[in-house]
DNA sequence: AATGAACTTGGACGCTCGTCCAAGCAAGAG
DNA sequence: CTCTTGCTTGGACGAGCGTCCAAGTTCATT
């Protein structure tokens, strides 16, 4: 996990991850049954990780009687995107890795023999689900109700933020990162109107 | 080149190359002294054609006495997005590599041996004249004035497409990714304002 | 025709990779 | 004590990789 982090997906051979846990060659065959069952165990690890952060981000908000209304609303995912963003900064060889085992799960998804179990769309789910709950939970506490479905608000967020920090581990511009995290605000609270 | 788009930049091998490019394992070091300036090149190549792409498509918008106004700029924005789409759509495996080769890019960007020339940061430096160049097009035509500097906007309008285009190739939703598109025409124009 | 530079060939080298396996080791069950 | 079972070792194997090179070929210039 650390190698692939630090070295890239493509480093990580059976070799590099015997050396690192500090056994021989054999023990990581006995525990994986080839490679691709390692790489797909690795991928669901970092699935879970990835996802436990953005709920752990997310689970800041809560309810509080001057959170009322669109204002409300836009000060409560400011606090939930600002809450991702020294994750973020801290680890960006990590968000590096999450691209890299999209785009591998993609490549592979064809050829991929049972196991793998689609690591790129489990990976989407999870992270739909996440955002799903935090613009309810935030949505609830506003007083505030979608005008679209919650779903394609979470889809829409969801990418604008992947965009951003791809675009981020680019030019490592941390002050456009975080304009763009203001404006995605904006932009999703746009999307809500005042219960009557 | 075709075997990067089927097989991913992990299967470019100087052999796979000489064999499609129908020449034996010598004139592949002959024409690139190591493989790393045979990977560079092939990222310049594919920048420059994601550059004409964009171009291409963003071509299309024409002076029209019926596109003043901002819902004349809405039209401009989305003729110049929906020209995309067929391309997107049509040529899933080259949108993949354009995300393998950035994470490969950003991957190497300490260990790059002169050559490489900071692939990934030239590819958005040249997403983002196309996309300022095509804004600031939309604007005159449209007789608008961005109320941001275009800069910004084009950041955002980037890391937008960018963001929906990775999540198409995840789920391939096409109807998903055109209202995304869609959404991201009504974020953009509402960044303008009517000339007095 | 002779020369030299540009290009091509096919193979060899050393390396790392995933996979496999015979043998060794620890410890609980009989 | 003696199996048996679960785990570990270190090395071997073949395949594929990037790199290199001596020899062969082509072809415009002299």
């Amino acid at each position: 996990m650390t190698i692939a982090e630090q070295r890239g997906v493509a480093s990580v051979t059976v070799r590099a991850v015997a050396e690192e846990a500090g056994v021989s060659l054999g023990v990581v065959h006995y525990c994986f049954e080839s490679k691709e069952e390692l790489l797909a165990a690795m991928g669901e690890s970092l699935v879970q990780q990835l996802s436990e952060s953005m709920r752990q981000a997310f689970g800041e908000v809560k309810h509080a009687p001057d959170l009322r209304g669109l204002a409300g609303l836009q000060e409560l995912l400011h606090i939930g995107l600002s809450q991702m963003l020294p994750t973020i900064v801290g680890t960006p060889d990590r968000q590096l890795l999450t691209y890299e085992i999209t785009a591998q799960a993609l490549r592979h998804r064809a050829s991929a023999g049972e196991h793998s179990a689609d690591i790129a769309g489990q990976q989407y789910r999870k992270m739909d689900n996440e955002a799903i709950e935090f613009l309810s939970a935030c949505a609830e506490i506003a007083e505030v109700r979608w005008k679209t479905p919650v779903e394609e608000i979470a889809r829409l967020g969801l990418a604008l933020v992947d965009g951003v920090v791809l675009r981020w581990l680019v030019d490592r511009d941390r002050e456009g990162m975080i304009a763009a995290f203001d404006e995605t605000v904006r932009v999703i609270a746009a999307k809500a109107v005042e219960l009557p």
